[in-house]
DNA sequence: CGACCTTATGTTAAATCTAACATAAGGTCA
DNA sequence: TGACCTTATGTTAGATTTAACATAAGGTCG
């Protein structure tokens, strides 16, 4: 038996902002400088990518990624933040979640 | 902006073996001794509550919850532990993330 | 010019998850 | 006996989510 802990951070009707999915996103757009070639890395369509980069604009209220069709895309200031607070985030909850897990369930019961 | 922090319980495969929806019924069924009751006071059919009780002791190995046509529902000894420890999985785990969140997200910058 | 890269959407199909409906059977109790 | 409670499943339909396909258009480069 193990944890599966999942972060998602929402607006207030519960819209979807960043989740592990969006994190791996931005955080390759923030490598690649393409929607295109992050669609390639992460086995996804171009469509799928850019479907939920916008949801998280809709729900963020604010652009985070900036596209230019010469230039490729680029993390705005907005999205970098958002990023990586959300990694910190990410980062942090997995490991408190994880020791509060084996603490718990320590005792090899199950 | 908030944070919707989820945790389960997993198999190996990634079967789910307790979530928040988990924990609820078998509290209601440790109440109300019926899994009648519980759908009733959950709003589900009996046949949903039935199916994530079984698909909860498929994924866990054993049975979590004893039925009888007569004298209801009951929890196994099991099932007891499970939830007791879930539970406190989960407060837990909900106190460490708001907590992480808030320190994050503190500056009311978004 | 033409092949190829990029972003940007609409449309449609598939797959999956959820809910609804139907049926069965054991047992209680008035 | 018959209405009503309980557990136990199968089947079917609906709804929602995801994936696939199609198209459009701007720009680069050989």
């Amino acid at each position: 038996m193990k944890l599966r802990s999942i972060q998602l951070l929402v607006n207030e009707e519960g819209g979807i902002i960043m989740g592990k999915g969006r994190m791996d996103i931005l955080d390759s757009i923030d490598r690649t400088g393409s929607i295109n070639k992050t669609a390639k890395e992460m086995n996804m369509s171009y469509k799928s990518v850019w479907s939920k980069i916008k949801s998280t604009e809709t729900h963020f209220g604010k652009p985070v990624v900036h596209a230019d069709r010469v230039l490729g895309s680029r993390l705005t200031p907005d999205g970098r933040d958002l990023l990586e607070a959300y990694r910190e985030l990410n980062r942090r909850c997995m490991a408190a979640d994880d020791e509060i897990f084996s603490r718990i369930f320590s005792k090899a019961r199950d």
